[in-house]
DNA sequence: ACTTTGACTTCGG
DNA sequence: TCCGAAGCCAAAG
Protein backbone atom coordinates (compact mmCIF):
# COMPACT_ATOMS: atom_id res chain seq x y z
CA UNK A 1 0.00 0.00 0.00
CA UNK A 2 2.52 2.23 0.81
CA UNK A 3 4.01 1.53 -2.97
CA UNK A 4 0.65 2.33 -4.07
CA UNK A 5 0.48 5.56 -2.74
CA UNK A 6 4.13 6.32 -3.81
CA UNK A 7 2.88 5.16 -7.31
CA UNK A 8 0.33 7.53 -7.67
CA UNK A 9 2.01 10.81 -5.79
CA UNK A 10 4.56 9.67 -8.26
CA UNK A 11 1.59 10.22 -10.84
CA UNK A 12 1.24 13.84 -10.63
CA UNK A 13 2.74 16.01 -13.45
CA UNK A 14 4.39 19.18 -13.15
CA UNK A 15 2.25 22.34 -12.78
CA UNK A 16 -0.23 20.08 -11.05
CA UNK A 17 -0.97 19.53 -7.25
CA UNK A 18 -3.27 16.85 -5.61
CA UNK A 19 -4.30 16.28 -1.57
CA UNK A 20 -3.61 13.50 0.65
CA UNK A 21 -6.69 12.32 0.49
CA UNK A 22 -7.29 12.22 -3.11
CA UNK A 23 -4.16 10.28 -3.34
CA UNK A 24 -5.07 8.08 -0.56
CA UNK A 25 -8.43 7.66 -2.41
CA UNK A 26 -6.30 7.13 -5.82
CA UNK A 27 -4.43 4.27 -4.63
CA UNK A 28 -7.62 2.60 -3.26
CA UNK A 29 -7.25 3.23 0.50
CA UNK A 30 -10.00 6.31 0.89
CA UNK A 31 -9.43 6.82 4.47
CA UNK A 32 -5.44 6.87 4.88
CA UNK A 33 -4.77 10.49 4.08
CA UNK A 34 -2.45 10.05 6.85
CA UNK A 35 -0.68 7.73 5.79
CA UNK A 36 0.21 9.70 2.75
CA UNK A 37 2.02 12.04 5.14
CA UNK A 38 3.89 9.05 6.13
CA UNK A 39 5.23 8.30 2.80
CA UNK A 40 6.41 11.24 1.77
CA UNK A 41 8.14 11.18 4.60
CA UNK A 42 9.71 8.13 4.02
CA UNK A 43 9.82 7.32 0.38
CA UNK A 44 12.13 9.62 -1.21
CA UNK A 45 12.23 10.83 -4.86
CA UNK A 46 8.81 11.74 -4.77
CA UNK A 47 7.30 14.98 -5.33
CA UNK A 48 6.27 15.50 -2.47
CA UNK A 49 5.64 19.91 -2.87
CA UNK A 50 2.48 18.25 -4.81
CA UNK A 51 0.71 16.66 -1.97
CA UNK A 52 -1.48 19.28 -0.36
CA UNK A 53 -3.92 19.72 2.34
CA UNK A 54 -7.54 19.20 1.84
CA UNK A 55 -8.56 22.54 0.03
CA UNK A 56 -5.26 23.20 -1.42
CA UNK A 57 -3.74 24.44 1.72
CA UNK A 58 -0.30 23.84 2.99
CA UNK A 59 0.19 21.79 5.80
CA UNK A 60 4.03 22.01 5.80
CA UNK A 61 5.29 23.78 9.13
CA UNK A 62 7.61 26.25 8.87
CA UNK A 63 10.11 26.88 6.54
CA UNK A 64 9.07 23.70 4.81
CA UNK A 65 5.61 25.33 3.74
CA UNK A 66 7.79 28.18 2.59
CA UNK A 67 9.78 26.28 0.44
CA UNK A 68 6.84 23.78 -0.97
CA UNK A 69 5.25 26.82 -1.82
CA UNK A 70 8.34 28.36 -3.58
CA UNK A 71 8.69 25.06 -5.64
CA UNK A 72 4.59 24.83 -6.52
CA UNK A 73 4.86 28.48 -8.25
CA UNK A 74 8.43 27.92 -9.51
CA UNK A 75 6.27 24.94 -11.45
CA UNK A 76 3.55 27.19 -12.60
CA UNK A 77 1.40 26.46 -9.88
CA UNK A 78 -1.40 29.38 -8.90
CA UNK A 79 -1.79 30.24 -5.31
CA UNK A 80 -4.65 32.45 -4.13
CA UNK A 81 -3.71 33.48 -0.92
CA UNK A 82 -2.27 30.60 0.97
CA UNK A 83 -4.35 27.79 -1.50
CA UNK A 84 -3.94 26.53 -4.49
CA UNK A 85 -6.04 27.25 -7.42
CA UNK A 86 -7.14 23.48 -7.18
CA UNK A 87 -9.77 24.63 -9.75
CA UNK A 88 -6.89 24.96 -12.05
CA UNK A 89 -4.56 22.74 -11.18
CA UNK A 90 -5.86 19.79 -9.27
CA UNK A 91 -4.91 16.19 -11.27
CA UNK A 92 -7.90 13.67 -12.06
CA UNK A 93 -6.92 10.56 -11.24
CA UNK A 94 -8.31 7.57 -12.48
CA UNK A 95 -10.67 5.72 -10.67
CA UNK A 96 -9.91 2.75 -8.72
CA UNK A 97 -11.67 -0.07 -6.83
CA UNK A 98 -10.76 0.00 -3.03
CA UNK A 99 -8.43 -2.66 -2.16
CA UNK A 100 -9.78 -3.15 1.30
CA UNK A 101 -13.70 -3.93 0.33
CA UNK A 102 -15.59 -1.33 0.57
CA UNK A 103 -16.35 -0.13 4.43
CA UNK A 104 -18.78 2.24 5.13
CA UNK A 105 -19.90 4.23 8.12
CA UNK A 106 -21.96 2.11 10.02
CA UNK A 107 -25.56 3.19 10.88
CA UNK A 108 -25.10 2.75 14.03
CA UNK A 109 -28.71 2.55 14.68
C1' DA B 1 -0.56 -8.56 20.03
C1' DC B 2 -0.44 -3.81 21.54
C1' DT B 3 0.92 1.04 21.17
C1' DT B 4 2.48 4.95 18.76
C1' DT B 5 2.72 7.83 14.79
C1' DG B 6 1.59 10.86 11.18
C1' DA B 7 2.80 16.91 6.12
C1' DC B 8 -5.10 14.33 7.50
C1' DT B 9 -10.28 15.66 7.40
C1' DT B 10 -14.54 17.34 8.87
C1' DC B 11 -17.40 19.88 11.91
C1' DG B 12 -18.78 23.27 15.39
C1' DG B 13 -17.94 27.38 17.91
C1' DT C 1 -9.99 32.55 9.93
C1' DC C 2 -8.41 30.12 13.64
C1' DC C 3 -8.73 26.39 17.32
C1' DG C 4 -10.26 21.90 19.45
C1' DA C 5 -12.23 17.48 19.32
C1' DA C 6 -13.26 13.31 17.18
C1' DG C 7 -12.82 10.05 13.52
C1' DC C 8 -9.74 7.57 10.79
C1' DC C 9 -6.16 3.56 9.48
C1' DA C 10 -1.91 1.15 7.93
C1' DA C 11 3.01 1.02 9.10
C1' DA C 12 6.58 0.64 12.32
C1' DG C 13 8.37 -0.33 16.76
Amino acid sequence: MTLAIAAVIRQIPRGQVSTYGAVAKAAGYPRCARHVAKVLNQVRGLPWQRVLGSGGRISLPGELGLEQRFLLQAEGVKFRGRKVDMKACERAFPKRPVVGGNRRRVPKK
